[in-house]
DNA sequence: TAATGGATGTTCT
DNA sequence: GAACATCCATTAT
């Protein structure tokens, strides 16, 4: 498998979302090499896009997503949480692709004891508990996925059913429908109301 | 099946 | 000082 490469992530951030949906996430962490498979995505932009944190413009935790694309714009919400984003776009527009859930192919065990729990269609579901599983911290921000040897994505294949829906969480840009998911997936957050219009891609 | 609230801390007004 | 791209257990329907 190729890892994904610059051009791939300087596009319209909605488009990289989608593609970015069964390519595999690897993390390098303390000797073990933690994978999976990526079934759910949200995408957020800049000044059209009011869940975004770059709408009100560049300040000192946004400003990766107005940066190159391709690198990880981690941040910590809710007094507990980190949340993995990957930036899109050409340099100077804001946008980022934000990891919500992946399907644990390699490390699992690790995966497992990072966050204490025994179920693995939960270990990495929601942005907040795949970054514990997978060890990502603030340290990662700005981390370079294009040449990284810790963080990095590697192409996968075109996912069949990819489901459609408003992303989680978010009070403002409600008629986005931006987040993207493996329709099939058990690893894939949110319950029946986050479920969408289904979408097949060709 | 859906809504509620507590833990917890950074960012921005 | 309020809001927040969360998670999970608890409570209400």
């Amino acid at each position: 498998m190729a890892r994904l490469g610059r051009s791939f992530y300087s596009r319209y951030t909605p488009d990289v979302a989608r593609d970015l949906v069964g390519a595999t996430l690897v993390r390098r962490v303390e000797g073990k090499v933690l994978t999976g498979r990526v079934v759910e995505v949200e995408a957020y932009r800049g000044a059209d896009d009011p869940a975004s944190h770059a709408y009100r413009g560049l300040t000192k935790r946004t400003w990766v997503m107005f940066g190159e694309a391709g690198h990880a714009y981690v941040y910590f919400t809710m007094g507990m949480h980190y949340c993995l984003n990957i930036t899109t776009e050409e340099e100077g527009e804001p946008g980022a692709v934000l990891i919500r859930a992946i399907e644990p192919i390699e490390g699992i065990e690790e995966m497992l004891l990072r966050r204490g729990v025994q179920d693995v269609t939960r270990v990495a579901r929601g942005p907040g508990n795949l970054t514990r599983a997978l060890g990502i911290d603030l340290r990662l921000n700005g981390e370079d996925l294009v040449t990284s040897r810790e963080l990095y994505l590697l192409r996968g294949r075109r996912e069949e059913e990819i489901g459609v829906s408003t992303r989680i969480g978010v009070s403002s840009g409600r008629e986005m429908m931006w987040r993207l998911y493996v329709e099939a997936s058990p690893f894939v957050s949110g319950n029946r109301s986050h479920r969408g219009t289904s979408a097949s891609t060709g």
